[in-house]
DNA sequence: ATGTTGACTTTGGGATCCCAATCGGCTGAA
DNA sequence: TTCAGCCGATTGGGATCCCAAAGTCAACAT
């Protein structure tokens, strides 16, 4: 169990990301001890803590304010992910002593595959996939040679789905037939890229390893445009709502933050 | 003024960075509070800070432990900054609206150019130079039409050379006249890359704007590798007392990273 | 009626206190 | 002699108190 501070960081930056909070709403220290029914000293932590990750910022004067992201907000960093996970893979297949890692990731694969085979699309098996996916993505992110491009994906991982390896699903249409089949394309059609950059990193193409990572991530901006072209006034919520991801990340996520920030 | 907390996060961090620390040794609230003499609630938010930047890390037991970068970690940020930035450039070769910000890029560019020909190498004129090399790399960054950009490497910028628009200058030479001229010539041959860089966002020639990016953010990886030749065993510290950067940057980096943030 | 000033309120920053968890050492028993 | 258990010292997390700065509002003077 963590401290209350990063519980407390965690509630506070869900309010923000799911607009409860208004955009530019002036932030109380004593209201936030007030309603979460702690002390000002985790109220605090909990608000420099967000201050860095760029949700609030303080005023001159008095006071924080919320700086509530929108779906463009999360289209740049979802973007500025993609560019650095290219940069990974396309290190990693740079990288001499690739090798010893290449296993996860083909188990990884596998495991994705053999989930794809059975087509269930229940939430059990969405969720495994997702586990399978974030270990692709992470292992690629600390295998690469290079500390910092995981470090700093981490860093941007508290904006809602940026965490490492999120995989976005398209909910609505799951409850049709065809909706399922198409879901299963792209699907499949995903970890055909997974399979690819595996076999470019294991060749050595680094060029190839980055171009496929980075149209492998084009994937969730495309996403998301199909949920803007959905609805007008698209807000994150929604994001949240059409997509597969959760928003209370538990075990796997942090402690993968964790890892990753080592 | 900033508050205590702030002031106080930077003097750790510069005691970290510059290896005052000791890896790995174990560090105390209390102490702290003894040697800064102050109380201990802005040294827990100065240390949460740090904690979030990666200088140190809460084990699962008791206390905080030191987790100081070495010139390995440089490099690797500097590298991860560097297409960062080739991004950014690419992006803004792309963006419709960039006609408006060019002028600044150029008078960045004449600036630096009217230095160099002058030909001073005081601290003085190093310090405009580097001004102005800001100016260029921050206006790339705030205008690249994707603000996560600019908020990432904001978010990395407290690794030492990583402010963004840091110049790295060789002290060591610049005290013999062919050393002086050697610095001339990076500086001409930085510069003229920032005038292909700026012409090719005119022309919106997006790759060779990030080619260039990239390339002219590799100079500081050159430089660093210059160091580790003249001296084993190189530390943050001698890095930073060879090359020209100040440790303890003061207004206009500080500022600069406010206005990322927003 | 409006502007200015002063007092009151709000609010965030810093200090201090308390508590619980943990680590280390000491002692006693096997 | 060694190991287990207990007790005290250390230390970090949370709560509370105090204070200064800024915002607000009202009253008074022009």
């Amino acid at each position: 169990m963590e401290s209350i501070d990063t519980e407390l960081a965690a509630r506070i930056r869900n309010d923000i990301v799911l607009g409860n909070y208004g955009e530019e709403e002036r932030i109380s220290e004593a209201r936030l001890c007030d309603t979460h029914k702690v002390s000002r000293t985790p109220v605090r932590l909990a608000l420099r803590m967000l201050e860095h990750e760029g949700l609030i910022r303080r005023s001159e004067g008095r006071g924080y304010f919320v700086n509530a992201p929108n779906v463009n907000d999360v289209l740049q960093a979802v973007q500025v992910r993609g560019h650095l996970e290219s940069f990974a893979a396309r290190l990693m297949a740079q990288s001499p002593d690739r090798f010893s890692t290449l296993p996860i990731l083909e188990v990884a694969i596998e495991e994705i595959d053999r989930l794809i085979s059975v087509g269930k699309m229940d939430h059990a098996s969405i969720r495994l996939m997702q586990k399978q996916n974030a270990v692709f993505h992470k292992t690629i992110l600390e295998c690469c040679g290079n500390d910092f491009i995981g470090f700093t994906c981490s860093r941007i991982s508290h904006m809602p789905m940026l965490e490492v390896g999120a995989m976005v699903f398209d909910r609505q249409v799951l409850s049709t037939k065809e909706g399922k089949e198409r879901s299963n394309f792209r699907l499949k059609l995903g970890n055909s890229q997974h399979k690819v950059i595996f076999e470019a990193i294991q060749k050595g193409d680094a060029v190839r390893a980055g171009g496929v990572m980075r149209e492998h991530s084009n994937t969730m901006i495309e996403y998301i445009q199909v949920f803007e072209k959905r609805k007008e006034k698209l807000t994150i919520k929604d994001l949240i709502d059409y997509s597969g991801i959760s928003v209370t990340r538990k075990e796997h996520d942090t402690t993968g933050q964790e890892k990753l920030c080592s």
